[in-house]
DNA sequence: TTAAGTGTCATATTTGATATAATACACTTA
DNA sequence: TAAGTGTATTATATCAAATATGACACTTAA
């Protein structure tokens, strides 16, 4: 359990990716998710620097992009917070889906495997919700 | 078409991820596929190299790796060679295929998505073969 | 008004993986 | 022997990521 919990977010950073990627792929998956209440306030900058032992100039970029896809709004020298808008949150989150399925699916065709295997392979995961 | 034909390989290089993972990728495929015949010779290292207009160390690098999962065996002052055992090569298509499914359902566990919602996302994928 | 907390910006520096450059060595084959 | 193989070594260059540091503008509550 090397995961990091900072108010309503569990964080678990490694080395495979840039940091700023990570946290913001975890912020956005718990929005995704249904794990934060719409339009309640991230840490700040500072803080989740703090507890995450990063820079802030790395959280912060997190945030930018966070901002940039609507899924939070930044109010000058209150914070960060995550959207009202339901309606952003449930397209962010089928772009992301659509995202994964293209990529999946190119990944199976750069292999050579069809469709039916392909379904086939996903049939055989047991899937823990 | 910025890709670029050797011998029985087509490379296409980008900047999104290392050159010698690109490369790497590439002959993997093609192996797996089944798009080269097997026990047939690389290109040698060198050629490689100058036909991508990449240093040598980095095409050695990738045909390191191919060894390692053993689709190539090198033969000192010969070449390295694809390897001739079909069964080598199903089990790392197997494992590569895997591997893409685990990723892929974890992308969408991450997003909150279940099962038969993944799948009607995969059905809504045209799949040109 | 003040102080603390917010995001933001700018600049410089460090770090680590990637890639290149240039040689040299050992082996195989024609 | 010469040309073609893979391999190893050392040095250097490059670039994105991350850090360090300090400053500024705004909001809020004391």
């Amino acid at each position: 359990m090397d995961s990091i919990q900072v108010g309503d977010f569990k964080f678990r950073l490694d080395l495979s990716k840039p940091l700023y990627e990570q946290v913001l792929q975890h912020i956005r998956q718990a929005i995704a998710r249904g794990d934060v209440q719409l339009g309640t306030k991230l840490p700040s900058v500072r803080d989740l620097a703090q507890q995450l032992k990063l820079n802030p100039n790395t959280v912060m970029r997190a945030y930018q992009e966070l901002d940039r896809d609507h899924l939070t709004e930044t109010r000058r020298g209150q914070g960060t917070f995550i959207t009202s808008n339901s309606e952003t949150v449930e397209q962010v989150k089928k772009a992301l889906a659509r995202e994964a399925v293209i990529a999946f699916v190119s990944s199976m065709k750069n292999l050579g495997i069809d469709r039916s295997t392909t379904e086939s392979f996903l049939k055989e995961v047991t899937w823990h919700e």
